[in-house]
DNA sequence: TAGATTGTTAATCGATTAACAATC
DNA sequence: TAGATTGTTAATCGATTAACAATC
C-alpha cells in the first residue's frame, strides 16, 4: 500500500466513504462508479478518484468499484484491521456512554479496561469492560498493549494524565475534554479531539450567518415592494 | 460585521482562538500579537491576521490585540450573544451526558427540554432540564421558539425524526448518531454532525501510519547495520 | 521618535476539478 | 466491438504565506 503524505482532507473523507459503502452494501448495492458515489456524498467524480490513488487502484475501467471490494480495502488504509486496543480514563457521563454505547470492536478497537477514582465503580463493569482503580493505571498500562486511551476525565486533570499516559508508552489519545493537549513538546502523542463546543459553536456561526443573510435579503425585497 | 463567504476553515478555527483566548484571560494576559498567538496555537501570524480580517478590524498598529476584546469580538462573530434555544431529542446515554455534564449555556444556548418514548423518563429533570414526551414534540415546536435540535436518537429513527424537526421550523441538527443526514433534498437544515466513528477511525489511521513508517526506518537502518 | 505590529496586497503553495488516453 | 469508466496528467481554483506600507 502506498504511503506518501496523504493530505488531512482526504483522510477525513476516508471514514465517510466506508460509511456510505457500508450503507450501500446493507442495501444490496454491489457495484458502483465514481459519478454516483460522488453523488451520493455530494463529492466530484474526480476528487473521489483522485482520494484513491493515493493509496492504490481499486476500481476497474468501464465497470466502476465493487462495493465490499473497495470497503474492505478502505478498512485496510483506516487500520481497522490491525486489532488496536483501548483503554478509557476517566468513567464519568461521557465515559459511561462510550462504554455502554459505543461499539469500539465494530471500528477494529478492543476496549480492554477503564479507570476511575470513585471507589463505588472500582470493580464493576459497564458494558462488558471492567473498571479498575487509577492507582493501577501505569502498571497496567506496562504490562498490557494500549494503543490508545480515550480520554474522558474532568477537564482539570486532562493534561496530567495525558502526561502519565504518554510517559508509560500510550502513543494516542482520544480526547474528549475541552482542553488543547497537543503543546508542541517533545515526544508528543497522536492525539484527536472531539471537541463538542467547537462543534456547537461553528453550528452557532451558520445560523447566525443564515439569519443574518435571511434579514438582509428582507430588507432589500422590502425596500424594493 | 463583514459577511462575505467565510471559508469553512476560518470558521473552524474561530472556536480554537476563543477557547485560547479564554484560557489567555484566565491566566491574565491582557494583550497578544498575532505572532505569540500564531506561537500558541501553531499557526503563522499570517494565517490569524488574515483569518480575523474577513470580519473586520480588532486589533491595533505596534500593539497587537486586546485579549478581553478579541474574545467578546470572536463570540459575536459566533452568534455566542443570540441566546439560541435548544431542545434535545432522545435521552439515551450520550442524550443524558449531554443534559447532565455539558454546559449549554456557557456557549450561548439555553437547553430548554428533552424528549423521550421511554415512560419512567418523563416527567424527570436531568442537569434542570425537563424530560417530556415525544407525542408532545411538534406542538411543544409549534409554541416555542427553537433554534437547534440535539439529535441523540437510535440510529434507526433518525431520519424519521430529523424529518419532523425539519417540517416544523427546527432550522439546525446537532447530529450526535451515526447517520449521515444531509441528503440534498428540498429546504435542508443546517447540520452539524458529531461523528464519534469517524473521529476513532481517523486516529487509527495516524496511529497506522506511523507505525508503518516506524517499520520503514527501522528495516531500513537493519540493512545498514 | 523608533520599534512594533497591524491590515492588506501580492506570491506561493496545495487541493480540487477537468480532460483524456488506457482499458475493461 | 462500442460504451463506460477508470487512473493520471494538466489546468484551475482557493487557501496559506510572505512582504510591506500604514500607523500606533
Amino acid at each position: 500500500m502506498k504511503r506518501l503524505k496523504v493530505s488531512n482532507n482526504v483522510i477525513r473523507r476516508l471514514p465517510r466513504y466506508l460509511r456510505k459503502l457500508d450503507e450501500l452494501s446493507e442495501n444490496g448495492v454491489n457495484r458502483i462508479s465514481s459519478f454516483e458515489l460522488g453523488q451520493q456524498l455530494g463529492l466530484t467524480p474526480s476528487q473521489i478518484r483522485q482520494d484513491f490513488s493515493c493509496f492504490g487502484e481499486f476500481g476497474q475501467q468501464g465497470y466502476g468499484y465493487n462495493v465490499p471490494v473497495l470497503r474492505s480495502q478502505i478498512a485496510g488504509i483506516l487500520g481497522m484491521d490491525r486489532g488496536y486496543s483501548a483503554i478509557l480514563v476517566g468513567v464519568g457521563n461521557i465515559g459511561h456512554a462510550l462504554m455502554d454505547n459505543f461499539c469500539f470492536s465494530d471500528w477494529g478497537f478492543h476496549l480492554a479496561a477503564a479507570f476511575d477514582i470513585k471507589p463505588s465503580l472500582i470493580g464493576t463493569t459497564f458494558g462488558g469492560v471492567p473498571i479498575l482503580s487509577m492507582e493501577d493505571l501505569v502498571s497496567y498500562i506496562q504490562s498490557h498493549p494500549v494503543d490508545v486511551a480515550v480520554l474522558t476525565v474532568p477537564k482539570d486533570v486532562a493534561v496530567t494524565v495525558t502526561k502519565t499516559l504518554t510517559e508509560n508508552g500510550v502513543e494516542a489519545i482520544w480526547n474528549f475534554t475541552n482542553v488543547e493537549l497537543t503543546e508542541p513538546n517533545s515526544n508528543t502523542p497522536i492525539v484527536e479531539n472531539i471537541h463538542f463546543s467547537d462543534s456547537l459553536l461553528s453550528l452557532s456561526y451558520f445560523i447566525s450567518e443564515r439569519r443574518d443573510e435571511n434579514a438582509i435579503k428582507a430588507a432589500r425585497s422590502e425596500k424594493q415592494g
